[in-house]
Formats: structure tokens, sequence, C-alpha cells
DNA sequence: AATCCGGGGAA
DNA sequence: TTCCCAGGATT
């Protein structure tokens, strides 16, 4: 019979080490190699998004833009194509201004000093400390999703993280156990111990932290960390008309701020739509009696129900500029749209050829 | 210190 | 359905 330990953080690093050698994860895209500007952007793609989702988005984007200096020289509109349908974009914005000051202010090779990185656009405390631990090796400690569970747990920190008192507790923590030695290792090895056995439902046999896991010897590991407090989600609704040119379909370029900045969606009438294209858009159209379904899209803070009109453009009077664009979606390089334009485009595609 | 910012995998 | 993910910027 096991006797529960209290926590310690004497062996945690030799356990988690050990473990890492004989069942961590070391064949991820960006492990190999895992260089600084590889391990980067994998970070800031895996920025609250799954690696399952983000293995095809790495390979691809690793495809066209190969190192920094390509990436500082891209347009924001490519960037931001090869990055619809991930979310956030804030991300792809900050990525791309994030390296022209690399190549502008550090000749393309990020500082070793972690504050210094966390300085950079888009890269925070955590993220700076695990591109230069994870690629060179560099003595700093992370704290994302999965360290925070398997510290809550092992520590049995109390209350949910997206608390500032409970993030800065579990800060100490990490710090408290990252060794100076094999920070790198340890790292991964912290993540892939959340990703693979310390889950929502953890596989506790099989934990090397097993014997120090203070939430294990309460025999309630599922109760750490604290949940989110639920709030309601408003209900949105929108219209979105798809206008049928002789040039393809009219594309508008969102707002630098809010939802989905920056991203080629369609139009959204905030009144009748054919008084609303004439004097928003200088656009005479007329909308098309078919009915489309109403396409639902869940946020995190909010539900957004679509409604797509189909309307025929009958005269433009509009003003050509670089926020508008008529796109044929079998000839022309799909724009960054997302996620559900996207998919209302192609659906209407699909109607079209029938 | 709380809120905003996407989309999807998993149960 | 619900939860939450290799978080950071903004207010």
């Amino acid at each position: 019979m096991a006797v529960a330990q209290p926590p310690t953080r004497d062996g945690f690093a030799p356990a988690v080490l050990e473990w890492f050698d004989r069942a961590g994860r070391h064949d991820l895209p960006w492990q190999r190699p895992a260089t600084p500007y590889r391990v980067w952007i994998s970070e800031v793609m895996l920025q609250q998004t799954q690696v399952t989702t983000v293995i095809a988005y790495f390979e691809r984007f690793m495809a066209r833009f190969p190192d920094v200096e390509t990436l500082a020289a891209a347009g924001l509109d490519e960037v931001l194509r090869y990055w619809a349908g991930l979310g956030y974009y804030a991300r792809a914005r900050n990525l791309h201004r994030c390296a022209q000051r690399l190549v502008d202010e550090y000749a393309g090779v990020f500082p070793n000093d972690p504050a210094a990185v966390a300085d950079l656009p888009g890269i925070g405390r955590s993220t700076a400390a695990a591109i230069l631990s994870l690629s060179r090796g560099t003595p700093a400690a992370i704290l994302d999703g999965n360290v925070k569970r398997v510290l809550a747990r092992y520590f049995a920190v109390p209350g949910w993280p997206g608390r500032s008192a409970v993030a800065r507790e579990l800060w100490a923590y990490s710090e408290a156990v990252t060794p100076t030695q094999r920070t790198g290792d340890f790292n991964q090895a912290m993540m892939d111990l959340g990703a693979t056995l310390c889950t929502r439902q953890p596989q506790c046999p099989r934990c090397p932290l097993q014997s120090g896991c203070q939430a294990f010897a309460e025999g309630n590991p599922g109760a750490y960390p604290g949940r989110r407090p639920k709030r309601e989600k408003p209900l949105r609704t929108t219209t979105m008309i798809i206008i049928d040119g002789p040039e393809g379909i009219l594309l508008e370029r969102r707002p630098p701020t809010g939802i989905w900045a920056g991203l080629w969606s369609l139009p959204e009438a905030t009144a009748p739509a054919e008084d609303w294209a004439r004097a928003e858009r200088g656009l005479e159209i007329e909308l098309m009696d078919d009915t489309l379904p109403p396409l639902r899209h869940e946020f995190t803070h909010y539900s957004l129900t679509i409604q797509p009109v189909r309307a025929r453009l009958l005269s433009d009077h509009g003003i050509e500029d670089a926020d508008r664009l008529w796109y044929k979606p079998h000839t022309d390089n799909a724009p960054g749209l997302p996620a559900p334009v996207q998919r209302l485009i192609h659906q209407q595609e699909l109607d079209h050829e029938r």
C-alpha cells in the first residue's frame, strides 16, 4: 500500500525528466528541428488551440514562410490567408509585426533574455520562456494550460486560474519546480504530462508525480483546477449579403479591431439590404427571393446567427478601394475568410453548380 | 482585475 | 450540449 507523501519540490524535476525520456513526445513537427523560429510559430499557433488542429496549419505555414525574413517580407493579407480558420487573428497580426521587429532590431535572431522576448508583439511571459527553453535550453519557467493543470493538482491550488491571484500562485510554483538544467526537456515534459496523463480524467496510475500529488492524495484530482464561472451567452444576429456581380462576389475587409479584425468578409447590412447597399456602398442590387437557411456560429462570449441573403448586382457606383474586392471562388486565391463565411461561400458555390 | 478575441476537439 | 485548449493585449 503506497502512502501519499506531502507535496515536495525536491524530487519533482527528476521524476518528470525520467518520465519524459521514457514516455514524452519527441516527434512533433516543431521538434524536428526545434529552432527558435519554428518553436515560436508553433507556440503562437498553440495559444488556445489544440495540437491536433495546429499540425496541418504549421506545416503549411512553414512551407510558405520558412524563416523570419520571409515572414517579415510577406504582406499581412497573405499571412492572414494562412491563418484563416485558426481564430484569434490578432495572433497573426502580431506574428507579422514581431517578424519585422526581429529583422529590424535583432538581425532576425531572438535575443537570449526572456524579458526582451516577452516584450515582442504577441509574446508574453510563458511563450517567451517556451521559445527560449525549448530551442536553446534557457532556464525560464512556463505556465500554459497544461502546466496550470499539473501544478494546481500537485499543490492542490484552489480557484480558477483566470483569477490573477490564482495565476500568481501557480507561477510561483512553476518557478519553484523548474530546474536550471535540462529546462527545455522539463518544460516539454510538463506540457506532455498535462496533455497526455494529467487530463480532465487523469491517468494517475501512470503519473510520475503521483506519490507527491496533493489532489491525488485528496482522492479528487478532477476538482483542480477550479472551473471558469459560467455566464449567459448573448444572442446576436446579422445579415450578410451575397452580391453576385460579373466579377464575382463582393467581399469587404473588416476593420482593424473587433471580431475577425483584418479578415475579408461578406457585407453586413444594418438596414433593409437594398437601401443599405445604395446608401452605404453605392450599389444598386436586387434581392433574390430564394431564402437561404440561417447559419449559427458559436463564439466564446456570444452566439451569432447569420442570415444570408442573395442579391444580383444591377449597377455599381461605388468607389474601388483596397478594402473591397470581387471574389471568384473558382479562379481566385481564397483570401483570409472567417470560418463561417468560408463555409457560407463554399456552400453557395455548391448550390450554384446544381 | 476583468474582458475581449475563434474555432474545434473531446466527452 | 459543455468545457477548454502550449495566452496575450486591452481596458
